[in-house]
DNA sequence: GTGCATTTCTGCAATAGATGCAACTTTGCA
DNA sequence: TGCAAAGTTGCATCTATTGCAGAAATGCAC
């Protein structure tokens, strides 16, 4: 039970093994096209065999997402220290802009190439939504942890509410080659929005005791 | 220039062979589930050569969606046709409601299979994301139109807000199994939150002139 | 009714992603 | 050093999907 520390020989390897694969396939999709990139192709270009590839990735798609879920895993363990004290709303808050952070900041080498596959191929789009999803879920169960006994459709409407704005607002400044301020600006002026219908849940603005 | 009054023989025959299909599949995938399913069993089961299957579906996983679809046609239809005199807000609401009930009421022969699918399968629940996600643009649309000169955020995130909810609350209901009557209650109770926050957005309350 | 133009359907072949399986290698640890 | 677990690989296979070209059906004009 000591996994923290030293992540090993063997996990480092295979992280760096994980990493090489992504790398191949996303040089390989600037360079060709996603279509144009078989397995094989990646799997040559990354120097291991093709039925390696599906060790680390569950499918292409999930290639593209690789780096994307990776921040976002840091993301959900921010989110699970909350300061004391501070409210439900704070806490989603704080969430929202986290996300925004890990997903238009310092976006890596490739960053530009998996946006513009998201938004170009439906079957890209999809499993990018399907992300946003679960962490609307992930947005809900935190909810209901700090809100014990929150009404269970105030939850569920509160967090859909707020990660659909994200994922819209995100996907517009994206489709419109915005920069980074000019999202977080925009974020901003959508939170508004939003936290003023959160504002109308009691159970979200009260201190924790 | 005139298709409403005589779709035409042809066109006719052509819904007829999209519903066997549409049937066949879903009978099917309720016998022996989805992957167990290949097209070329339900090519045989709706009596057509498997190449064909392609001409009316894109893909397996749109048969799914082939009744939704046709549903969410109506609703864009009546969407489009908004009473004198009403806000955005009340044509936003209308929508969502319109919506829901396209997606609750009287779902059909399969409608439980559908619904079943979608929540078990991975891959379908991404292209029933990505549906909401077309609504979602439309409605963007709407609001634009409806309030011309709007804040272009305003109308990104009000509509992300309302589409986020609708499509967290009825995901929420299904998972749990919610009765029609539940699931128009909770959603009530949704658009509560939620208009409470789009109130704060004036161009949305203004009366049309 | 006949003939032509258009649309639709079908069969064939090929591609590529995905998966199960079993053998083979490497690594971690005693 | 040697064993057990974990990681790789090759192979066979299955199936969705697409392009292509010919066959068949349909709509319309004459």
């Amino acid at each position: 039970m000591h996994h923290v520390a030293t992540p090993g020989l063997r996990e480092r390897k295979k992280q760096r093994t994980r990493q090489a694969i992504a790398d191949a396939a996303l040089r390989l999709f600037a360079e060709r096209g996603y279509e144009e990139t078989t397995i094989a192709d990646i799997a040559r270009a990354a120097d291991i065999a093709p039925r390696t590839f599906f060790a680390y990735f569950p499918s292409k798609e999930d290639v593209v997402f690789a780096e994307i879920d990776d921040r976002l895993a840091e993301v959900r363990a921010g989110l699970a220290r909350r300061p004391p004290g501070e409210t439900a709303l704070e806490t989603i808050r704080r969430g929202m802009l986290d996300v925004m952070e890990a997903l238009v900041s310092a976006p890596g080498e490739y960053g530009a190439v998996q946006v513009r596959l998201v938004l170009e191929r439906p079957a890209l789009q999809a499993r990018a939504l399907q992300r946003m999803h679960e962490t609307q879920q992930e947005v809900e169960e935190r909810v209901r942890d700090l809100c014990p006994g929150i009404d269970e459709i105030d939850a569920v409407a509160v967090s859909g509410m707020a990660v659909g704005c994200l994922q819209s607002v995100l996907t517009h400044c994206r489709r419109h080659g915005f920069e980074a301020p000019a999202v977080r600006a925009a974020l901003d002026r959508a939170l508004e929005i939003v936290e003023r219908g959160m504002a109308s849940v009691p159970a979200l603005n009260e201190r924790p005791g």
